[in-house]
DNA sequence: CTTTCATTTCGTTAATTGACGAACTATAGC
DNA sequence: GCTATAGTTCGTCAATTAACGAAATGAAAG
């Protein structure tokens, strides 16, 4: 079982067996996504994200970047991308008639309008409020 | 999350998230297999076989059909595959180059070599052990 | 330099999963 | 009918996993 392509393929399966890192990968078609904004439509405690991120990250479905306090997460580009592209391509294609997928990416609309870079912690409670 | 393409898509990621359960879909790659044989190359009990081959199947990763007392095992050929061939293609390429899964082929071919249907149990335990 | 805020790490808990052997079902051969 | 064989189902146990809150980290603002 200790194989040069085994453990890499597998993290990327045990990486979408579930179904939060699902939701995160179908938002983040969209483009970059900061995690608060993740949070947001997952509703799930920032820890929980944030270990789902990371697992996401170890399995090369996600590449991240940091910017002053904002950390943020994208689908790969480079490298990474060419493995798991046909399986990012499926999950597209197959969860395409998803409603809950579809509630996500609403919820992520209003999110968008909420730019943590541009509102006071204020504003955006009360934007993300509505 | 009680989505119409949800959880057929989870069902199918998390079948795909065992290394045993790869490794039989990489084996059933040959052609159909009995499950003494499946068996016989994993060197797991027959119960626990038996229970990741109803996981494949009920996520539609393969066909099954009896014929007297044996089971067999093959990846799915009709509308099933339509949905699965995408990850199935992924998982050969991805997996090509791994030398566990070419350990199991080996070992799949002397297996192959006692058919159940062929030889008497004597026989048959006699051509495994070699 | 202290406080605040976004995110991550850590420890704990409940739920899920993978393994096994024992018991059951069904088929084939005596 | 028995008996043996192939496979499945069931119950149990150990290991893994997803969730949370508390504490740590690190950048920005006062």
């Amino acid at each position: 079982m200790n194989s040069e392509a085994m453990r890499p393929t597998l993290r990327v399966t045990k990486a979408l067996s579930d179904i939060q890192r699902l939701r995160i990968l179908m938002m983040l078609r969209r483009g970059e996504l900061c995690v608060c904004q993740i949070i947001a439509v997952l509703g799930l405690a920032p820890s929980t994200v944030s270990k789902h991120l990371s697992i996401l990250s170890g399995a090369g479905l996600v590449d991240s970047r940091k910017d002053g306090r904002w950390a943020y997460y994208r689908l790969p580009q480079g490298a990474e991308l060419k493995i798991v592209k046909p399986v990012l391509k499926w999950l597209d294609g197959v969860l395409a008639s998803d409603d809950s997928i579809a509630k996500d990416a609403k919820k992520l609309e209003a999110a968008l309008a909420c730019p943590p870079e541009n509102l006071s912690e204020s504003q955006r409670k009360r934007c993300l409020a509505v």
